[in-house]
DNA sequence: TCTCTCCTGTTCAATATTTGAACCAATGGT
DNA sequence: ACCATTGGTTCAAATATTGAACAGGAGAGA
């Protein structure tokens, strides 16, 4: 693992629940010693990556973190866009909606709508979602090469409910599912009770930039209610891609 | 030079206006070896701060950035509460507005609002304010530590119009007259025919966490609206404190 | 088609950086 | 007064980084 990763890594910490961390409790939490997390820590302060409270001794993530943010945003305006398509989606279906962004190998949410009903789904904004547990992440994974999806499936198999597959085969059979009907599907494979539905967002060259999402209570997933919004989790889909890629020059 | 900062820089250049950069281009600009910038590449790649184009090759700054940004903007929201006050700035003085955050070292813009007027001052979201030659960053200057203070005047003197002061004496009289004032003024000094007034806003330990601004063409710059907006950018900044630091336990 | 040039990406011995156990000082709880 | 835990520092040993030279490909021009 380089040192540059090893950096990124403590920013990742320092992303988590807890907003504020000392240096012992990022230590702990990245496996490094106590004075390579400090060196990396200086270092990444110095560059407006993470900030020290002057009083308190602890760490958090850094104004650069928003300068750069709002810069890719400014080039490649993927919350702005989604922003709006996952209201609509919250709405039209009365669930929590929720839109995801890919890269470095990890699919995070960036934007979220909660459904007002009072039994509903909470997503974090920023929340991690697993490749193989996740319907955002199985549709990520049927826009993917055969190669990328191989590698997934050969390592991260974590087990979060006792629905959660952790055989290759019958993650790769789900993924095949998503590919021919257009949206995936994830029943309680992550947490119980929880019922999702999503779509994969495609840049032109057909590589997955993201997903869309739609997670319900399980009680309400009818055949009906998932039907329905698979259909418009993929025209989600289709219009936030139409409108990254549209009217531009292109883009990966 | 640290390798976490070197990898850093390479994403300072890819903020740069060229938004897209081949390899050699950035190995270039950031003097680095092919070799040295392609493994920082790979690296920031691999974890989602850059990314690259399948097929031109080219690198870009990747979606992980605006997923910290967007938590960062959660934990402290600055452009959240810096926005609407900078647009009430903006039409309250008829000029171009904007609010600039300080960290790692750089001050940069953070929020702008333009002026209507055909004859505007133009401020691009993310642009970096040098600390000796613009109000904003005499501000910031005015409420630090006099450490600080001797530490940037001792090196960064860039010279950009033929009013910039550079002698180190002199820019420390106008960092002592903005503390005393309240505000910093900026008559020319970074570009002819700007004129600007600039406010700090402090934390509650009372170091500088940004500036507010008011840009100028120097023909409208008379006296008294220099003074009105040097009240107004004042009062903005105390109001954006008030709104960061309000209600909450200690920030920096 | 051949050549020239500029590009991205790779290799490996020389070198500079990173590492971490042990250390210090300070703080807070008992 | 004591112990436990915190943030921070040191320096020889271990490891990652460096960069000149190289390979392969794409495009331009003759």
């Amino acid at each position: 693992m380089g040192t540059v990763s090893k950096a990124l890594l403590l920013i990742d910490i320092l992303s988590g629940p807890e907003a504020r961390l000392g240096l012992t409790e990022i230590a702990r939490a990245s496996g490094f010693d106590k004075a390579t997390t400090r060196r990396l820590l200086v270092e990444l302060k110095a560059n407006g990556f993470v900030e020290q409270d002057e009083t308190r001794r602890d760490y958090m993530l850094g104004p650069a973190l928003l300068r750069f943010g709002r810069l890719r945003e400014a080039r490649f305006p993927y919350a702005r866009i989604a922003d709006p398509v996952v209201r609509a989606l919250a709405e039209a279906t009365g669930e929590t909606a929720h839109a995801s962004e890919y890269g470095g190998g990890v699919l995070a949410s960036i934007a979220v709508q909660a459904s007002d009903k009072s039994n509903r789904v909470i997503v974090e904004l920023g929340e991690h979602f697993p490749l193989h547990a996740t319907a955002s992440g199985l549709a990520v994974l049927s826009a993917s090469p055969a190669a990328v999806v191989d590698a997934v499936l050969a390592k991260a198999l974590a087990r979060f409910s006792d629905q959660t597959q952790t055989d290759p085969a019958r993650i790769a059979a789900l993924v095949e599912q998503a590919r021919a009907r257009g949206y995936a599907l994830s029943d309680q494979l992550k947490e119980r009770g929880v019922h999702s539905v999503a779509a994969a967002i495609r840049s032109p060259t057909g590589l997955p930039v993201g997903a869309v999402a739609v997670a319900m209570p399980s009680v309400r997933a009818t055949p009906d209610a998932v039907a329905k919004a698979g259909a418009l989790v993929r025209d989600a889909a289709a219009d936030i891609a139409a409108q990254l890629f549209g009217g531009r020059k292109g883009q990966a």
